[in-house]
Order: C-alpha cells, then sequence, then structure tokens
DNA sequence: GCCGTTTTCGGCCCGACTGTTTTCAGTCG
C-alpha cells in the first residue's frame, strides 16, 4: 500500500495543530508545518525516494528526527507521537478549531473544563448553554458557536481561479470607485495565481480607511460581515467566498501589497531577510529602528532587502529567494510568446464551432498556427471519429486551409490511449496527422506501474506529439491517477515527446509542480487549451499562469515556436 | 524541531480585530 505525500503532509499537519492544542513549543510547531509544506510541495513520491535510498533530511525544514518520522509512516502507515498525543487530549479535538473563533487556547479550555472531544460534544455543550460560563468565553461566543454549528459549513471550500475571477473583477472596480481609493489590487494566491484560492485578498490604497471599509461591506453580493475595523474588514460573499479588504496609506502600498500577496512562507523569508540587514519588514514598510525608509512600491522593499522583485508567481519559498540573490531567477513566458494553440475541438466531435470558426478566433488572437484536435473513436459519449468520419474531418480541414489564409490548421486528434497502451487508431491512420496528442480517458484505476507503463508504451509509438492532461485530475472533483512522474518525464525526454499543460481551468494538468519537474527533467511543455469552442481558446492564460508558477520560460514551451520551427519538432 | 559566510546553541515574522476583560489574550491572516 503506497503512501502519497499527501497523507505524509496531512499526519504532520495533524500533529502541529494538535502540539498547538496542547501548547507546545511554537517552533516545534511550526516545523511540522513546514515540513507539511514541503512534502506536499515534491514532486515525486517521498515513499519512492526513500526507497531509492535518498536522505530526505536534505530537504528544507526537514532534519534527521522528521527524516525518520517520515520513513516510519511509509514502513507502518502509523505514527507513534499521534498515539502518544492522543493520551492526553482527543484526536477529534482538532475538529472544534474549524469554527471561526476558535483556535487551539480555546480548544484546550473547552476539553479541560467540560470535556469536549468532538464537534459534537461541543454542540451538546452549547445547545446546554455551558459555554457562556467558562473563563475567557461569554455569551456572544457561546452564540456564535450555535450559529455556526446549524450552519454547517465548516469544510474549507477553495474555489478554481477562474471562477474567483468571476467575482473579483467587479469587486475590484466597485473598490477602485469608491471615493478617496487612490489604486486597488487583488493580492494574495489570486495574485499569485495559484490553481484555486480559499479567499480574495483585496488592498486599497485611501487616506481614510473608515470610508473605504464602510462601503464595502455594503456592497451588494455581501452576505455577512465577519469583521469590520477602521482598516481591514472581512466580509461572506453569497456565494461563500471570503473576502478581505485592507486599507492603507499610499506611501506603503507596496509594502502591504507584498505582505498581503504572500505567500506566508515567501514572507516569513522576507522579514527573516530584513532582519539580518538591521531592518524590520511589516505591511506599512521597511523599517530602521522607528523610522520608515521604503514601501510605497514592491521594487522599494526588495531593493531594501539586497533582491530584485520577484515575480508573485513565483512567491512560494520553493528556491526564488536563493535564485533572486544569485541573479538566477527564471525568465517567465508570456502571454505574447504563445504563437498558437496545439489542443482543440470542433463540432466535429464535442465542440461548439466549426473548424472556419475555429480558425478565424485563433486568427483573431494572432495566432500563427491552430491544431484541430477531435476525439477518437473509443470516445463515443464525445462523438469521437470512427476512421471513416476522421477521413472526411481531414478533408474538410483541407477546404478550410484551401479558403482560409493566414494560419496554419494542423491535422491533429486526440487519440484515446486504450488500458494496454496501444492507440485508438492504427498507424497508417495516424500517419495521415500532423500532430498526435495521446490521452488517457478510461481505466484510471490502474496501479501506479501499470498506469505508467501504459503511457510510456503510448510514447514508444513515434506518432505520438504530446501526452494531453498527464495526470488526469479535475481540480476540486477527480484525483489524479497512480503515475510515476518521474519516470514518465524520463520516458518523455528520451523520445521527443512533449507534455501538456492543459489550460482548462477545471484542469490545469500538468500542475506548477509537474511543470518545474518537467523543465528539470528536459521535458518541453505544450500548452493547449482544449478548447470545445472559440471563446474556450482564452483560457490559454491560465495553463501560462500555471507555467509561469511552474518556472517555465519560453524555451521551455512547443508553441512558442514559429511554425517553421514547430514543424521540425512535431517531426519524432 | 530546524538551522548556520556571526552560530552545533540560541535563535526562530508581524499587526488588526473581537470579545472579554478592565488592560489584554486569542484568533486570524
Amino acid at each position: 500500500m503506497p503512501v502519497h505525500n499527501s497523507e505524509i503532509a496531512t499526519m504532520f499537519d495533524h500533529v502541529a495543530d494538535l502540539l498547538d492544542i496542547q501548547q507546545a513549543n511554537p517552533f516545534r510547531i511550526r516545523a511540522y508545518r513546514n515540513a507539511a509544506a514541503t512534502i506536499r510541495d515534491q514532486g515525486r513520491n517521498i515513499a519512492d525516494m526513500l526507497e531509492e535510498g535518498e536522505d530526505l533530511s536534505e530537504l528544507p525544514g526537514i532534519g534527521v528526527d522528521l527524516a525518520g518520522k517520515i520513513s516510519e509512516i511509509v514502513k507502518t502507515g502509523h505514527l507513534g507521537l499521534l498515539d502518544e498525543i492522543a493520551k492526553d487530549i482527543p484526536d477529534t479535538l482538532v475538529e472544534i478549531t474549524a469554527i471561526p473563533g476558535i483556535g487551539p487556547k480555546r480548544a484546550r479550555a473547552l476539553h479541560e473544563a467540560l470535556d469536549i472531544g468532538s464537534l459534537d460534544d461541543l454542540e451538546a455543550a452549547a445547545e446546554a448553554g455551558k459555554i457562556a460560563g467558562i473563563s475567557g468565553f461569554g455569551p456572544k461566543t457561546q452564540q456564535k458557536i450555535r450559529d455556526e454549528l446549524k450552519k454547517g459549513d465548516l469544510a474549507e471550500h477553495r474555489v478554481r481561479l477562474a471562477m474567483a475571477e468571476d467575482f473579483a473583477i467587479p469587486l475590484l472596480a466597485y473598490i477602485k470607485d469608491t471615493p478617496g481609493v487612490q489604486t486597488a489590487e487583488i493580492a494574495g494566491s489570486y495574485r499569485r495565481r495559484k490553481e484555486t484560492v480559499g479567499d480574495l485578498d483585496i488592498l486599497a490604497a485611501a487616506q481614510d480607511g473608515k470610508g473605504v471599509i464602510d462601503r464595502f461591506v455594503v456592497y451588494d453580493e455581501v452576505e455577512t460581515i465577519v469583521s469590520q475595523g477602521e482598516t481591514r474588514s472581512t466580509v461572506k460573499l453569497r456565494s461563500g467566498l471570503q473576502v478581505d479588504l485592507r486599507v492603507v496609506p499610499k506611501v506603503s502600498f507596496g509594502a502591504a501589497l507584498h505582505y498581503f500577496t504572500g505567500s506566508k512562507a515567501h514572507n516569513i523569508a522576507c522579514r527573516r531577510r530584513a532582519q539580518d540587514r538591521g531592518l524590520k519588514l511589516n505591511e506599512y514598510g521597511v523599517f530602521d529602528g522607528k523610522t520608515r525608509i521604503c514601501g510605497a512600491t514592491e521594487q522599494e522593499v526588495y531593493d531594501a532587502i539586497g533582491l530584485p522583485p520577484i515575480p508573485p508567481v513565483l512567491r512560494e519559498n520553493r528556491g526564488e529567494i536563493e535564485a533572486a540573490e544569485k541573479g538566477a531567477l527564471p525568465e517567465l513566458i508570456t502571454l505574447a510568446d504563445i504563437r498558437g494553440d496545439l489542443h482543440c475541438h470542433t463540432t466535429a466531435s464535442d465542440g461548439r464551432n466549426s473548424i472556419r470558426e475555429m480558425a478565424e478566433a485563433a486568427i483573431a488572437r494572432g495566432y500563427e498556427y491552430l491544431a484541430i484536435s477531435d476525439h477518437s473513436k473509443s470516445q463515443t459519449q464525445a462523438g469521437g471519429l470512427d476512421e471513416a468520419a476522421l477521413a472526411k474531418h481531414l478533408d474538410e480541414i483541407d477546404r478550410v486551409r484551401d479558403d482560409l489564409g493566414g494560419i496554419h490548421i494542423l491535422k491533429a486528434s486526440e487519440v484515446d490511449i486504450l488500458k494496454d497502451g496501444s492507440l485508438d487508431y492504427d498507424d497508417d491512420v495516424l500517419d495521415k496527422l500532423d500532430l498526435v496528442i495521446a490521452a488517457v480517458h478510461a481505466n484510471f484505476d490502474l496501479d501506479e506501474d501499470k498506469q505508467t507503463e501504459r503511457i510510456i508504451r503510448a510514447m514508444d509509438n513515434r506518432h505520438v506529439n504530446i501526452i494531453a492532461h498527464p495526470t488526469g485530475r479535475l481540480i476540486g472533483e477527480r484525483r489524479p491517477y497512480a503515475l510515476n512522474m518521474k519516470r514518465l518525464m524520463k520516458a518523455a525526454a528520451d523520445r521527443g515527446c512533449f507534455l501538456e499543460i492543459n489550460a482548462e481551468p477545471l484542469r490545469l494538468d500538468l500542475n506548477d509542480i509537474n511543470c518545474r519537474m518537467a523543465k528539470d527533467a528536459g521535458v518541453m511543455v505544450s500548452i493547449g487549451t482544449d478548447a470545445h469552442s472559440t471563446g474556450g481558446l482564452d483560457h490559454m492564460r491560465f495553463g501560462l499562469d500555471q507555467a509561469r508558477r511552474g518556472w517555465l520560460g519560453p524555451d521551455n514551451v512547443v508553441n512558442t515556436r514559429n511554425w517553421s520551427a514547430l514543424s521540425k519538432l512535431l517531426r519524432r
């Protein structure tokens, strides 16, 4: 039974939560959280690394002790430390800290005063009116607990970036439109272009914070006001999305933007750098003693701590500070680098627009080329084409090509990789195509070895240029299938095969970590929208976000090449 | 519990808002 990185990370986070309630050494607690983050950031399976004899204590934030605990988890599936802690406090006590306003200290107080050990215990105590009597608690807190329990909605739900935009853009316009607001930005993981965001963090520059906050909390979509002060406020929108607004004076805007953009780990590293220089960094600026030396722009903040500006997409404390220090930050790809889209569908299978409409839409976006890649015959529910239908379809592409100048239309197909790794069309059919995208659309539950070998076998076919959405995950809906990514990447590099970043907001597959692995493994990436309509071509920018978060530059991406370079690359 | 171009010991980021207090602890980001 292989242990996933996410399981180890979850156990470490759980240990941290429990130690927090025990009021253990806060730095020890942080060590567990940092280690959990490091483990999540590994593209490779930790269990595999261990098996291959790698020294895990060389990973950042993991020392001899935690390396030993990882090994224990991988070998036994258990962590003895958790049993130790359970003697003191119940495992399920952590649940109650999901209630806003209940943190580790109050959880402990509730446990000690009323022997509360779970959400159910808490609910019973709250309904019986026993909470308000505990020191540090009062009637308001008791009522809040009852309200939150009644609502039930305690699980953190992150929304996909594309959906967050739908709420963020009009809200930002509203804030910018508020009298007295000089400038405003959306910060947080939204600005870092993370694939999902937990809440929206908005920053505004204004002299009068209160006026801005007062108008913020009456925004049309606000359902509840969680907190409301002079310079900051938190609300919940009807959609359930939480929004934090912070207002600072203009001279502090850069420092506040830096602080509010995060990530937390990046901020901590920056603040530590400031400390090393005898300075203090907070959201109001960079300070020498009590004197504010700068902070109007992010550039000034980075200058003060001796670094070139670091793009928000890289601010995850995944080596960007060290790279910046050495002047080795990557040149990141931008939309302007993209010369074409190598994955889209038409009415021939499950798309909504014709070949001509898709091509015209690509021309309108300034592209040199577009690959028309409808589904193969096994995808019956998606209108996949059998050989005869494909032949007619290719003829139709020829007609549009003759008719429509100004763009190279590639005859392509998104061909199913069957369970045994063979392809859905025979080689003589594949021969007629300019580009073959191979994709897994069924049999997701093979074990890691079988799934990996299946895809590598598909890549053994010299017709295959691109593996589409390599992990198969759907954000928030379907986990990636089991795959040895390191083996897959090596195989792709050896065969001159490309891996896709599928730019569809639900997929974004490869993810940022895998993109970075691809770069390190020397695998080129193709960013394709998988558009099923002309509008879907605009999802390219979400794929670019993921690529940028994965440190990719124009050189790492196939579809930054001009037509002649691309055509050479497609010949394996 | 981790970490080191000052260090193998002694450090480890910083501030706003709320509710319960009667000056502040706890929570959150």
